[in-house]
DNA sequence: TATTTATTGATACTTAATATCAATTATTAG
DNA sequence: CTAATAATTGATATTAAGTATCAATAAATA
């Protein structure tokens, strides 16, 4: 039913730098850099962990690729359950997160029924869906059990 | 299927100093200055809007209100699609949002099939689920009229 | 009423991000 | 292969959203 938690790779290994390029971006030294170091990061990763491996590159053009990638959807913003921002590679197509509220750990999971019920949803909406967030709150195991020790 | 969307109020008006009271917070002037504000609100305001309502309340105070407002559920908080935070009145028990891309305009809802959703997806994830949020972001009625004309 | 305890407001600070703008790089046209 | 043009960068300042500190004040209580 859910696929991909954590370790499954469901899309291929993509080549960022051709996605920027495909849309009219150039390739430069500091993005080149920066899309090195993001694809070593974890789920959930700041911008200042990004802007803090690569201190040669200034932050705000940390801010605008980390935008630009957004923009693009190869990466994704999440908000821990205290509104703290957080990036995501996104490893498969479309996908949500789950975080846990203990520690801030980044899952991401995909559920065709959550697409599907999106769009039924949308029928008794006003307006025209044009995209969805979801977010969902765990403890996670190593938190659990951490707890019990 | 879909109740409520914005007009229809299925919670009674809440008490919510006495809200505030039963959870062992004080009745004080500030509060009680903010709790009526933010009765006026529209969906989706900010801090600063209640904050720019009260120049004799201090911005902290709005602050640490609006977080009890939150913490005891009488409030929530959202995004707007580019990650700005949105808080709104929680008119009905457990529900969701939607945010109009265009115009930042929000809305609740409430659904029994993505709550009975949410139970199914937490029995293949890892971790225990505490929470959820879900945003569906939208192209509102009147942008969408603004728009054809 | 006196005492304890919570709350407040001012202020400084933090985090995340955007705006400005001159200097630098990449692209393209010649 | 240069010159011109256009995008990008980094430094810096600024904004937005919020937290931390702490002395002064207000609420609850004994």
């Amino acid at each position: 039913m859910i696929l991909s938690i954590m370790t499954v790779q469901l899309t291929p290994r993509l080549d960022i730098l051709a996605i920027l390029e495909d849309k009219g971006y150039r390739s430069t030294a500091p993005r080149r850099a920066i899309i090195r170091i993001l694809e070593g990061m974890r789920e959930g990763f700041t911008a200042e962990d990004v802007s803090r491996e690569l201190p040669g590159v200034g932050r705000a053009t940390v801010f605008r690729t980390l935008k630009l990638l957004l923009e693009t959807g190869v990466i994704c913003r999440l908000n821990l359950i205290d509104g703290a921002p957080r990036y995501s590679l996104s490893r498969i197509e479309h996908h949500h997160h789950t975080v846990c509220v203990k520690c801030g750990k980044v899952g991401e999971f995909r559920a065709a029924t959550v697409e599907r019920l999106m769009r039924v949803i949308g029928a008794d909406i006003p307006g025209d869906i044009v995209g969805h967030r979801i977010e969902l709150y765990v403890n996670c195991d190593e938190c659990i059990r951490d707890e019990h020790r």
